[in-house]
DNA sequence: TATAGTCCCTATAGTTACTATAGAATAAAG
DNA sequence: CTTTATTCTATAGTAACTATAGGGACTATA
């Protein structure tokens, strides 16, 4: 199959596709006479192994990893395990970062719903004087920033 | 003050800062004789106010519109409540696909913990067979990519 | 057979919000 | 006076793509 039927039946789209080729994650496929791109089975099945570990979250460079373990699967697979449970953490922390943030912005939404001058805006006002705001929080005073 | 004071003084880096006035979120400062920056109460000020929106995860593209806003703050702010709303939805979004995510891989971590070679591995079997885990779910059929 | 539309190719630059590096000048401390 | 810290500019790197430009190849229709 060309590049754009992969690319279908994975979801994944065809500059993409070229992208983990050039990355290492695919390795660089036969081509037809006119220079385009043939896929098989296997291509199929290593891109959607890929797609599915992309759909978990994981980075490029931990996949490459597991692509390498799956390569050469009779080493012993428990930092596998490790790599899953490392991520769950990591998860786990954006959550809760973005549960923080979120309580902030809506305690920040109910100073203003609009309708009056900048001036006059309780937004813009709790903006420009954190310490009516994030100064009085304790998750704040060691760490404020977090999701995006 | 001179940079690194600012810096030290709203928590952000020195090079950030830079940045910021590149991005022209902070306006080109007077210099000394042998060109350092030097800023004042406003600029401080400014920089606060960055470094507030910041903390709460604001892009800055929206936190340039909500400076120019800050500068000529006689117009009316419904806008200003709006993009907060709409802020809160985002990371609303945000939360619920770390979560979905998050379920997937408690359930993936379920399947091994380690301790035997790939083949026999439940993490590897089910990353390689999408319908032993998403295509069972719901959400996933519409939509599995999230976080990070 | 001409042509219109779709698919494919390469190469390069842009995205976000910084971070890192290199190389040089100035300032502060001992 | 020397060492260390701070500042300067300019450029490139980060993650994972996305967009653009400019061109070749295949298919269906007129």
């Amino acid at each position: 199959m060309k590049i754009g039927e992969l690319a279908k039946r994975t979801g994944c789209k065809v500059v993409t596709v070229r992208y983990y080729e050039k990355e290492g994650l695919l390795a660089e496929p036969d081509r037809t006479q006119s220079n385009y791109r043939v896929y098989g089975k296997e291509d199929l099945e290593r891109l959607e192994f890929i797609m599915h570990c992309r759909g978990h979250g994981m980075r490029l460079d931990a996949i490459r990893k597991l692509l390498a373990f799956r390569d050469q699967p009779q080493r012993d697979c428990t930092w596998v395990s490790d790599l899953v449970g490392a991520h769950i953490k990591n998860v786990e922390a954006q959550i809760a970062s973005l549960e923080h943030l979120k309580g902030h912005l809506e305690q920040l939404r109910r100073r203003c719903a609009g309708g009056h001058s900048g001036e006059r805006c309780g937004i813009m006002y709790s903006l420009d004087h954190p310490e009516t705001c994030c100064a009085g929080c304790v998750r704040c005073g060691a760490q404020t920033s977090s999701g995006q």
